[in-house]
DNA sequence: ACCTGAACACCGTTCAAGT
DNA sequence: ACCTGAACACCGTTCAAGT
C-alpha cells in the first residue's frame, strides 16, 4: 500500500499526466490559455517541475499532437484503397473536432513526431497497395496536404448579421454593392428569410467534397497511369 | 519648403508607414521577431505611438494581410473561368511567397479585411462569369480553401540527413524498417546516390500538381451540371 | 489637449540559493 | 542530489502623471 491515506494526491507527475492534462486545459479554456505556468497550477506543480518531462514548450505541443493522432482509428482492413483513405481521414477530422485547437497546433510544427510519420506511412501504405505507382503516390500526399488530417482552412468566417431586421437589411445592402458574388452565394437557397451568411455552412459537406474531388482525380490518373515525366493533370492535350 | 533640413526625419507617421515598416520587419527578421516594442523602435517612437494607428496587435497583423493581398495581380481581361482562376491563383501564390510569415498570419485572421473580401469576389465573379452555377461556386471556393492564397499547408519537413554517408545509411536502414512507404517515395528517382528526403520536394510543382486536380473536377462538375441536392461528387452510382 | 514613461499582468526559461 | 523561488528578459496594453 504505497498510495496511502496520508498522501492521498502525490500522484506522481509523469510525461503522459503532463501531455493529458494539456490537451484537457487546451480543450476546455483554449490554446491560448495554455501557458506552462497554467499548466503547472493545474496539475499543482511548481512550473519548472514540468521542464522534467517535456524540454520546454515546443515539445508540449509536440507531445499534444501526438496524443491527438492517438486518437485517429486504425486503417479498415479489407477495404479498397478509395473507401480506406476516405475513411481514415474521416475519422482524423473527428479527432480533430474533438480538440479545436488541434489543427492550428499541428499546423505550427516545424518537426513530424514519430506517431505522425506512422500516419502518413500507412496512408501512402494504403495508396500503394490499391496499385498506385510511387510517382503518384508521392504528388497525391502532397495534394491531400493538410487534408490529411480531416481539416483545411477554410476562408473566414463572416461576421453574425444584425438581429433587427432593418440594420441586416441594411448591412446586406451595403455588401452586396460592394460583394455581389458574395452575397449571391451566401444567400442562394435561403429565401424564407434567414441567409447563410453567419449562420454557417455545413462543414462536413464541404470537406468532403473536396476530399471527393480529389479522390476521384487521383482515381482517373491512376487508371490513366499518369506519372510526372508527362505534363500535370491539367495540361495534357487531347491524344 | 515645410520639410526644411531642420528636421530631417521627422515624419510624421501614418497608417500606412506603419504596415509597410511592420512588413518590412517580419521580412526581415521574421513574424515572431515582430513585436509592438520592437517596431516601435524600428519606427524611432515610443510604443504608445503606435496605438495611434492600429488599435492593437490584431489590427496590425490585419492591416498587413491587407498589404501583402494588395500585391496579387488584378484578373487578366478576356481569359476563360479555368485560365483566369488559375493565373490569379499562382499570382496570389508568388505574392504570399516573397512574404513567408504570410501564409500563418492569414491562417490566424479571425475575420477578412475588406480587400480580403473584395479578392474573394472576384474570384467568384470569375467562376460566375464561366457559367458556373451559385451552388456550384459556393462550393468549389469551401473546395479551393486556403488554396485561393497560393499555399497549402505541407505535411512536415524532413529533417536533413547526416552528411557522413556511413551515418546516412545507418538513418535510412532505420527509417526504412519504420517508415518503408515515406522511404519508398522519398527516394524514388533519386537512385545516383542522393535523396529526395530533406533536399526538398518541387513545391511549385506540387502547387499545380493540386490546383490542376481540383479544377479539372470543378471544370468535370460544371460539365455535368452537378448541384448539391445531389449526392457529392465521389458517391454518386452509375444511371 | 496631447503625449509618454512607468506600471500592470502576464510570458518562457535560467539559475542560484536553499533544503 | 534534488527541488524551487526569485529573477531575467521579454510581451501587449493601461493609465496617470507630466508638459
Amino acid at each position: 500500500m504505497t498510495e496511502s491515506a496520508t498522501a492521498p494526491r502525490r500522484v506522481p507527475l509523469d510525461r503522459e499526466r503532463v501531455l493529458r492534462a494539456a490537451v484537457a486545459l487546451a480543450d476546455g479554456l483554449g490554446i491560448e490559455a495554455l501557458s506552462m505556468r497554467n499548466l503547472a497550477e493545474r496539475l499543482g506543480v511548481v512550473p519548472m517541475a514540468l521542464y522534467k518531462h517535456v524540454a520546454n514548450k515546443e515539445e508540449l505541443l509536440d507531445g499534444m499532437v501526438e496524443v491527438i493522432v492517438g486518437e485517429i482509428d486504425p486503417p479498415a482492413p479489407g477495404a479498397d484503397w478509395k473507401r480506406a483513405i476516405r475513411q481514415r481521414i474521416l475519422s482524423a477530422r473527428q479527432a480533430l473536432l474533438r480538440h479545436r485547437w488541434a489543427s492550428q497546433v499541428i499546423e505550427s510544427r516545424t518537426h513530424a513526431p514519430p506517431v505522425v510519420l506512422e500516419y502518413m506511412d500507412s496512408l501512402m501504405g494504403t495508396f500503394r497497395a490499391g496499385g498506385f505507382s510511387v510517382d503518384l503516390t508521392h504528388h497525391v500526399m502532397h495534394a491531400l496536404g493538410s487534408r490529411i488530417w480531416g481539416f483545411t482552412q477554410e476562408v473566414f468566417p463572416t461576421p453574425l448579421p444584425p438581429a433587427d431586421p432593418e440594420a441586416r437589411a441594411a448591412m446586406f445592402g451595403q455588401l452586396a454593392a460592394r460583394y455581389p458574388h458574395i452575397i449571391e452565394v451566401a444567400t442562394a437557397g435561403y429565401h424564407d428569410g434567414q441567409s447563410a451568411v453567419g449562420s454557417g455552412c455545413d462543414d462536413q459537406f464541404e470537406f468532403e467534397f473536396a476530399l471527393d474531388v480529389l479522390l476521384d482525380g487521383f482515381e482517373r490518373l491512376h487508371r490513366q497511369g499518369w506519372n510526372s515525366a508527362e505534363r500535370r493533370p491539367g495540361t495534357r492535350t487531347a491524344g
